[in-house]
RNA sequence: GGCGGCGUGGCCGAGUGGUUGAGGCAGGGGCCUGCAAAGCCCUUUACCCGGGUUCGAUUCCCGGCGCCGCCUCCA
């Protein structure tokens, strides 16, 4: 059973289904008001490799990932450039997943929008002022947070230390700095909704909690962002559904940053990279890998350097793939129980030693070090001639790859006419031993962008 | 000020109370190859500092130093 680092307890403890067999996970996604960044990528990936992990060891996984398509960034934006709040977000969702599928993250099995689910929201604004947890003042209604058991659980400080430390200035009605609306009063030229307190929508915290419960129900399995979001974001959803007594998230993960020479990258500190930017330069998969190989707590460094590091261990990967004709693991469904069926096998210690780390804390870095000596092993025991073990090391990797989401290449790509009537010219000099003219050739292949491999069945190029 | 994280070889980055501390990249030597490429074999380089606990600590505890983050929108 995977075991998870847990943010409300600090700990790592064992992750408790809810239902067996059935994993549902509720993962804060994106406000769409701005491009995805590198920062935005990685917890997508990561989240995605849990998901699939999980799928992986036969679970059926429920994956909720809201989009937040009505906020201040949204109407200001729209504002800027004179057009409607509606057409910013859907253009800006569009490039969201855009960029997640280029890095194959699979879409959630369910993408709630926050103005689909406002009713909702104001229903339960209703429901925690009339409990005596919220309180009106002339712009919005709030939420009164010393009236909240155990405020401060995720950010694991006390009311006072977080009262103490607020940087807010205090708005004259509300009671504390650590106040935060529920419900915003309309501004001029603002979209709004109906309200009980008037024309106005929603505060941010409000919507993950109403479209959580909608979906996944009480005591969901796992909520889940990046650890910028623990505090307010989660502290206040978590207050919510504590104030209307709800059972709400069982286990809360969350992932590290990403970072540019040690700071973290984000919007507001303009040092991001966008994932169009990364896909111009690069291999999708090779982002996938560098993630892969940090643990997901750990701030990741993210350079040309390091994503070129991790280019070059694609490379392995596919060379491996290419000797050993590996099919792509990404074509078909990845579920472990389907293993055994795989036509060449595949190693099942390795399997579990595979799956004992990434029941641990899900360190795929340790599992991706597995994942590469049995590479190792799979060459080795090809040049051995035991091509029957290598090909049960080989069909392990590829199965593993699948299971984090990897695609391997085993092919070279599109050949056009031109080049391959270059590589068989040079074939045929290399068979005549004129060696002058393969040479010759060679250099023409190489100057063109490819790679010249020549193997035992000829001659592959590759780019 | 409060709270939290991090500090491992040239780089990235796991992990562990103990004879041989993953993995990738980079470097060196060799094998293979017509020469390469790919691959294989061998190999160089590390646990921030100071105490403590211990037979033994990089790993546990305490104290430093350094870096980063959250406490405001933020994945």
């Amino acid at each position: 059973m995977l075991r998870l680092h847990d943010t409300a307890t600090g700990s790592v403890r064992p992750l408790a289904l809810r239902d067996p067999g059935r994993f549902s996970m509720y993962v804060c996604g994106p406000t769409v008001y701005e491009v995805p960044h590198l920062g935005h990528g990685r917890f997508m990936l990561v989240f995605d490799v849990l998901r699939r992990y999980l799928t992986f060891t036969g679970l059926d996984v429920v994956h909720v990932c809201n989009v937040t398509d009505i906020d201040d960034h949204i109407i200001e934006r729209a504002a800027r450039e004179g057009r409607r709040e509606p057409e910013i977000a859907a253009e800006y969702e569009a490039r969201w997943w855009e960029a997640m599928d280029a890095l194959e993250v699979l879409r959630p099995t369910a993408v709630p929008h926050a103005t689909a689910y406002i009713e909702g929201m104001v229903d339960l604004v209703a429901d925690l002022a009339a409990r005596g947890s919220a309180y009106e003042t002339d712009d919005g209604v709030y939420l009164q947070v010393d009236t909240i058991d155990g405020y401060g659980l995720l950010a694991h400080q006390p009311l006072e230390s977080l009262r103490a430390g607020a940087r807010v200035e205090s708005s004259a009605q509300k009671r504390s700095p650590l106040d935060f609306a529920l419900w915003k009063k309309a501004k001029p030229g603002e979209p709004t909704w109906p309200s009980p307190w008037g024309e106005g929508r929603p505060g941010w915290h409000t919507e993950c909690v109403v479209m959580s419960l909608s979906l996944l129900g009480e005591g969901f399995d796992l909520h889940g962002g990046g650890q910028d979001l623990i505090f307010p974001h989660h502290e206040n959803e978590r207050a919510q559904a504590v104030a209307v007594g709800k059972d709400f998230a069982h286990h809360w993960l969350h992932n590290g940053w990403v970072t540019v020479g040690g700071e973290k990258m984000s919007k507001s500190l303009e040092n991001f990279t966008t994932i169009a930017e990364l896909l111009e330069r690069g291999d999708a998969r090779a982002y996938r890998l560098l993630v892969l190989r940090a643990h997901y707590s750990s701030p990741l460094e993210v350079t040309p350097e390091t994503i070129a590091d991790a280019e070059k261990a694609l490379d392995r990967l596919d060379a491996l793939a290419r000797r050993l004709s590996l099919a792509d693991p990404m074509d078909g469904p990845v579920v472990r129980e389907h293993s055994a069926a795989a036509p060449a096998g595949v190693d099942e210690d390795a399997v579990s030693r595979f799956c004992v780390r990434m029941d641990d804390d899900l360190d795929t870095a340790a599992a991706m070090g597995l994942v590469f000596e049995l590479v190792n092993r799979a060459h080795a025991a090809a040049d051995a001639g035991e091509t029957p073990a290598a090909q049960r090391l080989g069909a392990t990797v590829a199965l593993l790859c699948g299971a984090l989401g990897l695609r391997l290449r085993a092919t070279a790509g599109e050949v056009d006419e031109a080049t391959e009537r270059l590589v068989s010219e040079r074939d045929a000099a290399r068979r005549a031993r004129d060696f002058e003219r393969a040479d010759a050739l060679r250099d023409e292949l190489v100057a063109a962008g490819w790679t010249v491999e020549d193997g035992p069945d000829g001659t592959i190029v590759r780019r």
